[in-house]
DNA sequence: GTCAGAGCTACGAAATCCGCAGGGTGTGAA
DNA sequence: TTCACACCCTGCGGATTTCGTAGCTCTGAC
């Protein structure tokens, strides 16, 4: 088991640099072997440290970092509809009053597996993933519309997932 | 020790059954691969297998075959906002005419991260990662609005990622 | 100069991955 | 019924990878 608490805290270290919306930025090697983990997420880190130019332990030390501060995951990713959540939908929502509280709301829903803040005609999109109609018309009327500062919704039911990708970077 | 969940899954037997609409539909000893696989891609098959009541060895096998399936992927995933693409939108597109044939032609293009048929007054919702402003003027007004049968674009530019998960099944 | 912190390499031990042989259980044809 | 076949699982070596750690270098602060 590797669950150790490390309390790495965020200090300005070579293979990162903190910009001015305070979230460290990547260097070009931590970027390329994040484009070898997007490729394939088990990638042996002797593999990843061969093609960016590191040795396995460094590899490994970089990802371990990266994973702790949240900067990157590692996670298997399907489509919903072919795993047994039957409805889907993008919600387009306009907030009177504090964007980020809402969004807070929203993104401590379990059924919201995306929260982003946006600028255009909706303030917020959220991508819903539900079991069935029920669940989601609970979801979208009941739960989500009674957020205090919520306007409005307008929701876009999923029929087909077409393209789902994670390799930004390698094109 | 293995007796039980045998006899359990002895009516359903095969990893994999066809559906109506031809998509394999997974059973739930495969879902519960996934599910440990959602918390953390790089789970040595051997916990999975003690997880789902396993051998290791059938655990690597049911994942791979996923993998060649096309139905999971194991991948990183970031923020686009913090490895250099500063300009991300959701793009909603209303289509005249063959719809899939136009979700097809925004598939083939590598800025298109994400691209889903809906129901709604959007018939297309597309997420589009760009490196700048300029690149993303260029995709949506140029590229986009190019593809035949697309009627209009409503563009929603990201400002802020609040929440991103894969882990449905697991709540 | 000296010290502390961060990152890298090297390396042995432990754990994991991999390929393959063998066996059990359904299914469908004769 | 009986047989052949497909499919999936288990077990087991050997190869590979992961893991923890010690030692080195570089940089910035004092």
């Amino acid at each position: 088991m590797h669950s150790g608490l490390v309390a790495s805290r965020s200090a300005d270290q070579r293979g990162s640099r903190e910009s001015r919306n305070g979230s460290p930025q990547l260097d070009a090697v931590s970027l390329a072997i994040i484009e070898q983990l997007q490729e394939d997420g088990r990638r042996p880190y002797a593999a990843i440290g061969k093609a960016v130019g590191l040795s396995e332990a460094a590899v490994r030390q970089r990802v371990q970092k990266l994973l702790d501060q949240g900067m990157m995951q590692i996670v298997a990713v399907t489509d919903p509809l072919t795993v047994g959540f039957r409805r889907q939908a993008m919600v387009g929502i306009t907030v009177e009053g504090d964007v980020e509280a809402v969004a807070d709301a929203l993104a401590a829903m379990s059924e919201c597996e995306y929260v982003v803040m946006t600028a255009g005609s909706f303030d917020l999109m959220v991508e819903v993933v539900c079991e069935d109609d029920d669940h989601l018309l609970d979801v979208i009327s009941k739960r989500i519309r009674a957020i205090p500062g919520v306007r409005s919704t307008e929701s876009f039911v999923y029929l087909k997932l077409k393209k789902q990708t994670y390799m930004w970077g390698t094109r």
